[in-house]
DNA sequence: GTATAATACTTGACAACTCAAATATATATC
DNA sequence: GATATATATTTGAGTTGTCAAGTATTATAC
């Protein structure tokens, strides 16, 4: 028995379960032919000023690096799920822009994502999932 | 403005989070040479009966698969921080044992992922990462 | 007991990233 | 306004996994 602290314990039960999660996710997001990574790029597309983005914003959204960005996005253009757009003022930064395919795609997969999150929710819910549920809880008890 | 639910969102967010915060942690555990997945394969085992895992409960509980769970060991079996051990009732089975080096290794570790929890905890709390605040916050009211 | 199915683990081929370095452009300093 | 520094993006090389298939052993059903 080696003693961790609550919150030590809390993180690695969060990654955990957060890698059963994403597994998940992109199970059922295949069916739409994109993954986890690749919906979140759409969702935050869809949402931005004129439904595009820098790189690096983009990669600052979803927690990756500019680079996995870089090739993340080639096969979304191939797709022509977003295209390219230059900014007039700034010649270093891309745009990335939602394209309408992309848009029409992740229309489409956010009834999965939701259906997806809600049996997520309901196991947390009903099965042993009970670790975390009282740790975020807890979580949430101690933050601020 | 696509409409998704407060659920989804949460989800989206905590894999950002997650991604960053494992980043964190790698980056930290780094000065004992070890990932984090490895430090939470040293902890299971730590923790664990006579410190020896099935390959599989293994897996399960860092949320990899089995070969996942092969590909990692390896590199800490040549390193001298875990060991094989026969199940004598069940060849199939391989037992992985936590090793002295292993252990003296994890325990060292403890105090650094322990200041990065402490470092990320306070991070969330000062920090602009609100929404997450707030998620898990309702996460922890929805639940159950 | 023999055939079938299930379980534990490993391996080959590949996907999805990372990091460090390279390139191109923009900004600040003097 | 030339030089140094910072920012945005891409690329080469490597890492860390996945999935599907393969091997070995055990459990089940008849």
């Amino acid at each position: 028995m080696s003693t961790i602290s609550q919150g030590l314990k809390l993180f690695l039960n969060l990654t955990m379960i957060q890698t059963l999660m994403a597994k998940r996710f992109d199970a059922k997001l295949g069916s739409h032919g994109i993954s986890l990574n690749e919906f979140m790029i759409l969702h935050h597309l869809a949402n931005a000023q004129d439904e595009k983005l820098r790189r690096t914003d983009v990669a600052e959204k979803v927690g990756l690096t500019a680079s996995g960005i870089t090739r993340m996005l080639s096969p979304l253009e191939k797709l022509g799920y977003v295209k390219r757009e230059a900014n007039s003022r700034d010649a270093r930064v891309s745009y990335v822009k939602l394209a309408n395919a992309g848009k029409k795609i992740y229309l489409e997969a956010i009834t999965t994502a939701e259906a997806t999150t809600e049996q997520i929710m309901a196991s947390v819910k009903t099965r042993k999932l009970d670790d975390l549920q009282r740790m975020l809880i807890e979580l949430g008890a101690t933050i601020e």
